[in-house]
Order: structure tokens, then sequence, then C-alpha cells
DNA sequence: TCTGGATGCCGATCTTGACTTCCACTGGCG
DNA sequence: CGCCAGTGGAAGTCAAGATCGGCATCCAGA
């Protein structure tokens, strides 16, 4: 999914010659490293060209401009979000793994040795508009493909579906990146976990279209138990 | 708490001199309707004086550049996020209402109409290490003061209920942005309070270690009993 | 093998926009 | 009447996005 440059610099004396489709595919490697480190505006077309061992022209003969090569990227790892989180909720139609796995998705999106995570969740040029639009995008695909499910499954309205999606979402962004700035700290498996086990006993409360015994809860456990009590989350 | 310049721009001819605190006010002001107009890249120093109505270098002999203009709104936001979470926490010792209220006082937050929130919550610049720091001190604060109830009042080993901190500041941070952009298409007690259901069917589920009865959920009832079970959140 | 064209690439430069500062002016105050 | 803090117009400085003309390299066809 992330395009790695062969090698960072080829530096010694004259760029080979590449293709069109593999020169632009190693810029967009460049530009990845660049933007994730230094952000938006910090980061420098100048640094994204020497980084790709090329000159600036080159890098305008393949993209318009600086904007336009931050929106692919930026699209790039917004569909691979979405559809981590779609797959996630497609993979089963138990609702408690359902859950697990979308929040597994967003820390393992997180966890991206490239952290490109970063150009969604965490970028400066949210004044630019398409930038926005793209962000935002993202974000309500997520949530609409969550209360989707939950209004299906359970007699909730699709307004309130919706709100508790959103929170969701939001508890599951923030809880992934709190995990990545931590630095594992706690493994990840266990902070999942927490944020299952918190995210969980918030819909298992409330009531099930399908009366099914596990809509209901049964009164509260040890802390310990309370924990593990589903058992270890699996991807 | 939030400074609101006497008047845009008092255009009559000449600006009136005006004792150095009175301006400096005056100034923060302005420079908060651009900042959070335009973010801090897109917002340019003539800008905000001419907002002002006075020219640039009194601008620059009240701040010394245009990034501790913007550390000083920054600074004024994160405290006033933060005191206001602390303030809903010890506003009572009923944990549900230190929820609700919590959450609350994110929505009340974020629906200042200076909008001046996103100077927090939505900052381009954190890519300079003195904006991330002041807004990951402020999350961590809030975090920390929700994990320390969470830790006091039940079983809940310290790390895990930081994790919860977390989790819930995550849902309540973007639940009251969703709230925000949407403008108002659902109240904000509604909001509120699906945000609140959500957080505390998770909470409520943990033992408490003064095991009085409010920790104890009864079997949920209806869908739309089960969100106003509680009743209105109050302030 | 030779050749003409096309493609890829670079050094050097232009241009823009924004932060910052210099110097003269003005209006109140001792 | 003279001082001076406060003020403004305008220029300085600089970083960074964007570009122009020319050189090098590769490939198809005779």
């Amino acid at each position: 999914m992330t395009a790695e440059p062969a090698a960072p610099q080829p530096r010694s004396g004259k760029t080979v010659r590449l293709p069109r489709t593999a020169r632009r595919f190693q810029l967009l490697g460049a530009a990845r490293e660049v933007f994730v480190a230094q952000g938006y505006h910090a980061a420098a077309m100048d640094e994204i060209a020497e980084r790709a061992g090329v000159s600036k022209p080159v890098l305008y003969q393949h993209f318009p401009g600086k904007l336009e090569l931050y929106l692919a990227l930026l699209d790039e790892q917004a569909h691979s979000l979405v559809s981590s989180v779609r797959r996630a909720l497609a993979s089963t139609t138990d609702n408690h793994a359902r859950i697990a796995r979308s929040i597994a998705a967003y820390f393992d999106f997180v966890n991206d040795p490239s952290g490109a995570y970063q150009l969604v969740l965490e970028s400066d040029l949210r004044s630019e508009p398409a930038v926005r639009k793209r962000v935002e995008n993202s974000f309500t695909e997520c949530v609409n493909a969550i209360a989707g499910v939950i209004a299906a499954d359970t007699g909730i309205a699709p307004g309130e579906a919706e709100l508790l999606a959103v929170g969701l979402v939001g508890l599951a962004e923030t809880g992934a990146r709190w995990w990545l700035v931590t630095g594992g700290a706690v493994p990840k498996e266990r902070a999942v976990a927490s944020m299952v086990e918190l995210a969980w006993r918030g819909l298992a409360g409330y009531p099930r279209r399908n009366a099914d015994s596990a809509g209901q809860e049964p009164s509260p456990g040890t802390a310990d138990t309370a924990v593990t009590r589903h058992g270890p989350v699996d991807i």
C-alpha cells in the first residue's frame, strides 16, 4: 500500500533514468516521508525532490503542485482507513467481534511504520477546503458504516445510531493515537481490549431487535473478570 | 474569557490611544478572530493589525512574533478547557453526573461563538514543538483528571483507568466536534445525552469500590427509555 | 551500426507573499 | 514650549513554490 523508495538517495553521481510510472511511485514515497515527518507547511518541495534523488522540475512534471501531491497521498490513506473499517464490519456477523475488529483496525492503521495515518488524523491544512472535505468524508464514511450496522441490528433510530457511531469512532481514533504516542507502554492487545470493553458495554446495554441473550448484561463481576470476560481480541 | 474588541475597526480617521493592557487585550481579540477564521498559516499579521485598527509595529511591541501571539491564545483556550473539565469533575460526587457534566463541558467548549476551540482541537502548526506540547498537555491533563476519579472510585488499576479516560475524552471531543459541524441538526442536550449514555453504560459495568446502587444497571428497557432514563443532563 | 526523435532530467532563476524593522510624524503632558 | 511615547507608511529580508532553456539518455528503424 505504501510506496517505498528503493533507496533514500541514490546520490552516486547521476540519477538513474526511470520510467514515468516508477518515478511517480518513488516520488510519492519520498513525499509521504517528508509530509509525515514535517507536516504540510513545514515540508519543502526541495526536500521531497532531494529525498527522491531528483531535482525539483521532475517533481513538477509529475504533479501540478504541492497541494495536488499532498492530496494524492491523503486519498491513498483515507481510502485505506475506510476500507479497513468496512472490512472489519463485513468480516463477521457477531457484533462484539465487529466492534473489536473495527477498533483494532484503527490501531493497525495508526501503527503503520510509515506514520502516514497523520495525513488523515492529524493533518495541518484543514483550512484548505479540498483537504477538509477528504478528511471529513473518510470520517463520515466510517461513521455511516458503523451506524448502518447498529441501526440494522437494533431498534435504535438512525439518528441515534449515528451519534453512537460518532462516539465509537472518536473513542477508537483517540485511543489508537494515544496508544501510539505512549510508545507501546501497554501492549496493543491490552489497549484494544480496554477500548472494546468500554465501547461494548455501552452498545450491549441497548435492546436488540433480535432478542437473543447477548444484549442482556448480567450484573458485573470483578474488575479482572470484567476486562477479560470476552476473551482476548483476535484480529 | 474571550476578549472582544470594542469595535472590529474604529476606522474613524485616527486610532485612539489606549493604555498598554487594554491595547494588548484588544490585539488578542483581533488575533483570535483571524487565527480562528484562517488558521495559523493563512493568517497574516497585516490582517490582525488591520482588524484591531492599528499598524503592524504596534503588534510587534506587544508580542515578539506571530508564534508567541498564537501561543498566548492557545494557552488561554487550553487552560479554559482543562479547568472546565476539572470543574465538572469537582462539582459533584455522583459519578454519572460527573461524566455528564464533563462531556457537556466539551460541547460547551466547542460551542463558544468565537470558535476558539479550533486553536486547541484543530490547530495547524502541530509541527511546532511548542504548540504540540501545549495541545498534548491539555489533553493529558483532562485524561489524568478523569482517570484519577475513575481510579479513586473503583478498583480499576491506574493504567487501565487511564486507558478508559482516553477513550472517554476521545468520545467527548469527537462527539462535540461532530455535533458542531452538523450545525445543531440535533439539540445539544440530545447529543450530550447520547454520548453520556454510551460512556456511562461502559463505566457502569465496572464494579464500584463503594458498593452503592448507582453502579448497578438494571436490565435495559426500550431504546427511547434507555436514552432518557437518566433524565436530561443539567450543566 | 548509424541517426533522428522522444523522453527524462537538471542548474539556475524568477516570483510571490509574509514576517519584521527603520524612520519620520503627531498629540498629549510637564 | 519642548519632550517623548505611541503610531504609521514603506522598505528590507527571506523562505519556498514554480519555471525555462539546454543537456543526456534511450530506442526504433534503415
